[in-house]
DNA sequence: GCGGATCAC
DNA sequence: TATGGTGATCCGC
């Protein structure tokens, strides 16, 4: 059933007075946006309503004035003006002929669009409130009255007396302490925070045994089947589901229900903390819920596409529509299609487990007191080199690229890639490309230094199946413009953070990052036996990873090999059952692929279970 | 293909 | 005194 829905009108002029910015002369410095940029990301998350934002940004832009970073900052303030400017100053030359051009493409792409949308799946978005303070208040309850945050140097997290505040996660400490002097700030303390997310997740595992957790305190769950099984109406589902957590966890989650991903995590949002919010699987109601929502609370959209938008007049995704037109000739098609998704409120529909997802990159990148001296520099890459070089391990990758960055005193970054003349991964080859290439940086004065392997090559599949396999995977797991993306597996040890620097984590900016030292060894022999397909699973060079190069010689072969094998895959391995993971004891598929991505995952979390009874 | 930028978390 | 780390993607050249 076609039925044309009324819309928001859309305007064919694009010389439209623009009230949203007061644009100050050109080059100049905006102090309003400037302020607006110091206060960081989350200024539009929950518990920061009954805020004077005026007072707490004048008070972060006193206490920041002068730094390197506010300069910095400023910088890319003048920048952005400019760059808004230069759109505006665009936009009036747009001609009526080019837009309904425009608009006449424009229906073509939201007719296209319109046919993939999919009204059957129940998708929710979980989110624990305030994890980490939510997880340190069950150990320290005197707390639960007064402000205080988690992390060092760079706060992750705050509950919402801090925020009450005006305190948020990404701020720096300091900045905070002079915002609220009484804020108590807490450690990070990682092992803690893994098992209170393992313990929520095994209550996930049964609405959605192929629940996507993205980080610690975040995932997206499927839970078309089990409604349908229980026979029970949605919310009644989520409101049990995060009923249990909080029993069973003591820590409150929100939930966003809707028809796909992207409605499912805005909605998650919007009654937080410790509430839920539904979008029926209705094509009026998702409509309606994005008619009126501000584009900055769509996923992707952040603080520079929502200036520019602004300054167009787009506020809320209905106004994508009523300025499409306009938008069409200003964008490139990527973000039209991705702008046209958010007005009609489509997303992907798919939820699988987060170890299925093909991880494209591995790096490490250190930040420390700034140094110029050569010898100090190589230190420190000595130390990422081996860092790197324990992650790709662990991961049983090599890389055929290898990328080095810096970052200036002045916090301007510097980025370098090289192809390597074979997959790489031990610490000695990572440090001796990586020397080479900082070597043609000299002289420099440098506050960050980071190493990053792209190219991957996955070790974990030897012979001449590996790189039709790889391929394969790649077909199955192919993502569109709705993908969700950030992929990681990474945690820390508090204890492996090294100099004073803020190494520090945030459930809602940052992710942990997993840097297994020991206690590996005695879990991959269980694993060993486990895998069947890796007979030469600890690789300690390299190579089978050259032989795999001979073998991606013959490309043509290898595309016919893979389209045939894959089609009997399709067919086959699906019903061939599921198998018992060694490590969590959860039912996994029996895949090959699927079964070894899990099995990576599982031990890491293993691992950091060891470590953590070796601490205590 | 590279380097810079943006975004998420 | 003073602002993170990991990974993905897009764009312009």
């Amino acid at each position: 059933m076609v039925v044309s829905e009324p819309r928001p009108k859309r305007e064919t002029t694009s010389s439209e007075p623009q009230t949203t910015f007061t644009v100050s002369e050109s080059g100049t410095d905006n102090p309003g946006t400037l302020h607006r940029r110091l206060l960081g990301p989350s200024i539009q998350k929950s518990g920061q309503d009954g805020v004077d934002q005026a007072t707490v940004s004048e008070i972060i832009y006193q206490a920041t004035q002068g730094s390197k970073y506010f300069e910095h900052q400023k910088r890319k303030e003048k920048d952005l003006t400019k760059k808004v400017e230069s759109i505006v100053q665009q936009a009036k030359k747009v001609s009526h002929q080019d837009l309904e051009a425009a608009e006449v493409r424009i229906e073509t792409l939201i007719r296209q669009h319109e046919a993939t949308r999919d009204l059957t799946q129940t998708i929710v978005h979980v989110d624990c409130d305030a994890f980490y303070a939510s997880v340190e208040e069950l150990d320290h309850p005197e707390l639960k009255s007064k402000p205080f945050a988690v992390g060092k140097g760079v706060l992750c997290t705050c509950n919402y007396e801090a925020r009450k505040f005006g305190v948020r996660s990404a701020m720096a400490e300091f900045v905070a302490k002079k915002i609220c002097p009484e804020l108590v700030v807490l450690r990070l303390n990682f092992p803690k925070y893994i098992e209170k997310s393992n313990a929520i997740r095994k209550i996930l595992f049964e609405y959605d045994p192929n629940h996507c957790a993205m980080t610690l305190d975040e995932a997206y769950l499927n839970i078309t089947e089990y409604c349908a099984k229980v026979n029970k109406d949605r919310e009644e589902v989520v409101s049990d589901m995060r009923r249990r957590i909080l029993e069973t966890t003591g820590v409150t989650v929100s939930a966003g229900i809707g028809p796909n991903s992207r409605v499912a995590k805005i909605a998650s949002n919007i009654n937080k903390p410790n509430g839920q919010f539904v979008i029926a699987n209705d094509r009026e109601a998702v409509m309606e819920f994005m008619c009126n929502l501000p584009v900055r609370k769509v996923t992707g959209v952040g603080y520079v596409l929502e200036r520019q938008l602004l300054a167009l007049n787009v506020n809320v995704c209905g106004d994508i529509y009523r300025k499409s037109a306009l938008l069409y000739q200003l964008f490139t098609d990527t973000t039209i299609t991705f702008l046209l998704n958010c007005y009609l409120g489509l997303g992907s529909t798919e939820v699988k487990p987060i170890d299925q997802y093909e991880r494209k990159s591995v790096g490490c990148e250190r930040t420390f007191r700034a140094i110029s001296d050569v010898a100090q520099m190589k230190q420190k890459l000595q130390q990422i080199a081996e860092d790197l070089e324990k992650d790709c391990k662990r991961l049983n990758l090599a890389g055929r690229k290898l990328g080095l960055k810096l970052k200036r005193t002045t916090f301007e970054q510097i980025s370098r890639q090289r192809p390597m003349p074979k997959p790489i991964n031990s610490a000695s080859d990572i440090y001796r490309y990586g020397l080479l290439m900082l070597e043609k940086e000299l002289p420099i004065t440098v506050r960050l230094i980071g190493l990053r392997l792209t190219d991957l090559v996955d070790l974990s599949h030897e012979g001449p199946m590996k790189t039709f396999l790889k391929g394969q995977r790649r077909q199955n797991y192919r993502l569109d413009d709705e993908a969700i993306t950030s992929i990681n597996f990474h945690a820390a040890f508090p204890e492996s953070f090294e100099d004073s620097t803020n190494i520090h984590d945030d459930e809602e900016m940052g992710e942990l990052n997993m840097m297994i030292q020991g206690s590996q060894e005695e879990v991959s022999s269980v694993i060993d036996d486990f895998r069947s397909s890796s007979k030469a699973i600890a690789a300690r060079d390299i190579t089978n990873a050259e032989e795999q190069q001979d073998s991606t010689a013959n490309h043509s072969m290898q595309l016919s090999e893979r389209d045939t094998l894959q089609l009997s895959t399709d067919s086959g391995e699906t019903s061939s059952g599921v198998v018992a993971c060694p490590i969590c004891g959860n039912q996994v598929s029996a895949d090959d692929q699927a079964l070894n991505r899990h099995v990576d995952w599982c031990l890491s979390r293993a691992a950091i279970r060891e470590a953590v009874k070796e601490t205590f």
